[in-house]
DNA sequence: CCGTCTATCTATAACGG
DNA sequence: TCCGTTATAGATAGACG
């Protein structure tokens, strides 16, 4: 009959709370005294109650400030740890984006220089104000597909044994310069404008 | 025969202990969560295992965060409270140090007078070389002398109806250079080196 | 290691002084 | 408000799977 099943909620009377809190902050503070012996483990506690003007605290100020210490000590390091991560991270990431970055600026110069071989094969008077450089990489270009070229022939005449001709080159051209195409211009930093660009997809 | 009575000491085996730790801190955050709920208050509990690589925290490292913080910043409070009381103690120590200083000061003043006084006494010419002031802290303490004087000489003409004479004074004087040749030259800034002492005593 | 079980121990709710 | 008492709810030591 005595000692009904408290129910976990506050207590609304004001002299019964005071009480449970005297005698289960009692209970708490023995609680961790025993922890801490039975286990060697360094343990602190502080509880404050608007019915009390000083606030508990165990094993003692000194000793909770030792561990709240240790703690912060603890949770700074954690915290700079996360940070190392973070950077360490979004620097790799970064690298990433360099890489394909570099890539994508290597075959636009490509499709530059295609554009280019394209426009000189129809006038060829418009290669007169190439630069130096824009040259070589048009010669390496065409060596490139003079090689190709080479390659095709050597398989068709291994296969069907053809004669020579024009067409294959003119083929390859065209099927380059169409499957270049389709690459969006989105890492093109040659010709894209400088704003950054929102994202607003759900969850990054 | 199950469930010995468990003895308060470290708990040696490995095993048992880490088992121990974890039921009783289980335990023991469930008690600070019912205290929180049951009494309004605001308490946290850290627990250092040196068995366990991360402290246990609650209500969380933020809610712990925040009552050390609020617990800081009262003992920080005191700590200055407890300083400006000290600070104020201090004072008061030294304004009473300086009191009785300056009393000494005073007494050793009245003290080499009277040593002037009597030398003079023996050899009235050794009274040539006094400064001033001397001289004037010398006639004032005769005066004081001569009061003294008249004081005991009525006493005792009122009790016996003696006629006056010269041996009281003479008395007087040796009396009171007597006196004060029994008060040590602790506090005697005037004569005692500038050296610290040192305190030998125990509990100072 | 982890959860479960149970006999036991401990803390404490309710009450009276 | 505090202390003491008592019966009980809740915690837990030790064992087991």
């Amino acid at each position: 009959m005595m000692r009904k099943k408290v129910k976990l909620a506050y207590i609304t009377n004001n002299a019964a709370r005071k009480a449970m809190y005297k005698k289960r902050k009692m209970g708490l503070i023995k609680e961790v005294s025993e922890l801490r012996t039975l286990c060697n483990v360094d343990a602190c506690a502080i509880i404050y109650s608007p019915d009390d003007s000083q606030p508990e605290v165990y094993p003692s100020p000194l000793g909770a400030v030792r561990v709240l210490a240790k703690f912060k000590n603890m949770t700074e390091k954690k915290h700079i740890k996360k940070m190392r991560d973070q950077e360490s991270f979004l620097q790799q990431c970064i690298a990433k984006v360099n890489e394909e970055l570099e890539n994508r600026r290597k075959k636009n110069r490509e499709k530059e220089i295609t554009k280019l071989l394209l426009k000189g094969l129809v006038a060829p008077s418009s290669l007169q104000d190439l630069s130096l450089p824009d040259l070589n990489g048009l010669s390496s270009l065409i060596d490139l597909y003079l090689k190709d070229i080479d390659q095709r022939m050597e398989k068709l005449s291994l296969g069907q044994t053809q004669e020579e001709d024009c067409k294959p080159p003119t083929v390859a051209v065209q099927v380059e310069a169409a499957t270049t195409a389709e690459c969006p211009s989105e890492f093109d930093d040659q010709h894209a404008g400088g704003g950054a660009t929102a994202a607003t997809g759900p969850g990054i």
